[in-house]
DNA sequence: GTGATTGCAAATCTTTTGCACTAAA
DNA sequence: TTTAGTGCAAAAGATTTGCAATCAC
């Protein structure tokens, strides 16, 4: 099976796309189906809205661009996926949840995990009275 | 004087913003100058595009939001401003150009300085082969 | 059936661009 | 003068929204 070839390459544990919808409560349409198994039957990667639905185009899966943007969204809400700022004027969505940072190459667009055990990030001061740290991203800008 | 006042409460080298424009290879215009003014005569700030051109209109300067934009990405590659991704869709822009990072409270969009000296970010692999790192930026995205 | 979801097109928001006009050197 | 810079309005790119049509349950 494609899939399972897949995940032994990606050491990914592997859930089934529709069971993945299920658990999160999002109705699985044809359109979330097919999207969530671009993104999650393989291994991790890094979307844009407009790529995603290059692709889904590409393989013949017939979404509107506003599809693509409202199930970017409500993934991400689910906590399926998440949302990467690297570069004012469009967003990344990143299939790998757990915690770590990335690699950014500006004049390509290209993004890259770092694993989270690698970066340490150490004497952060705590943050301003009344707020609560939700997230800490590193970016390592690249050239070249 | 205003601005010394302002200065010596921000610990911030002063340069007279003609000089600053001067030094850049920019010709001080106007509107330029009344921008590095509204920038550089204070304490380090966090603009927007947006948020600058409505402090000029409010300030009574006459400048279209193009021109803001114009001044803004000029000075940012005359090394005055840091341009700051945190959030798609708009850019921010530090004056605070020395090595440093962010609290970024997403809820209100308030940008915050991390002095530089503070945050040690550790164990960064090398970048991919071909590349060398520009820069590492930490935002530390906060809540409540 | 019924309510959630989709597609489309239009609207919105940020940013950029083209070009005639203005101002700095 | 001469050339760089400005303003405006229009264009561009990313994202969102409104609403009728469609689909999952």
């Amino acid at each position: 099976m494609i899939a399972e070839k897949m995940l032994l390459n990606c050491q990914r544990p592997y859930r089934h796309a529709l069971d993945r919808l299920r658990a999160s409560g999002l109705r699985p349409t044809r359109q979330r189906l097919a999207l969530a198994k671009l993104l999650f039957d393989g291994c991790d990667r890094h979307v844009t809205a407009e790529t995603l639905h290059s692709e889904a185009i590409g393989a013949n899966i017939r979404v509107s661009l506003a599809t693509v943007y409202n199930a970017l969204h409500q993934f991400t809400e689910a906590g399926l996926l998440r949302e990467i700022v690297v570069d004012a004027g469009s967003s990344y969505f990143d299939t790998n949840i757990a915690d770590h940072h990335h690699f950014f190459h500006e004049r390509t667009g290209l993004l890259a995990d770092i694993p989270g055990a690698d970066v340490v990030v150490t004497q952060l001061p705590p943050p301003p009275a009344g707020t609560t740290i939700r997230r800490v991203d590193v970016i390592v800008r690249i050239d070249g």
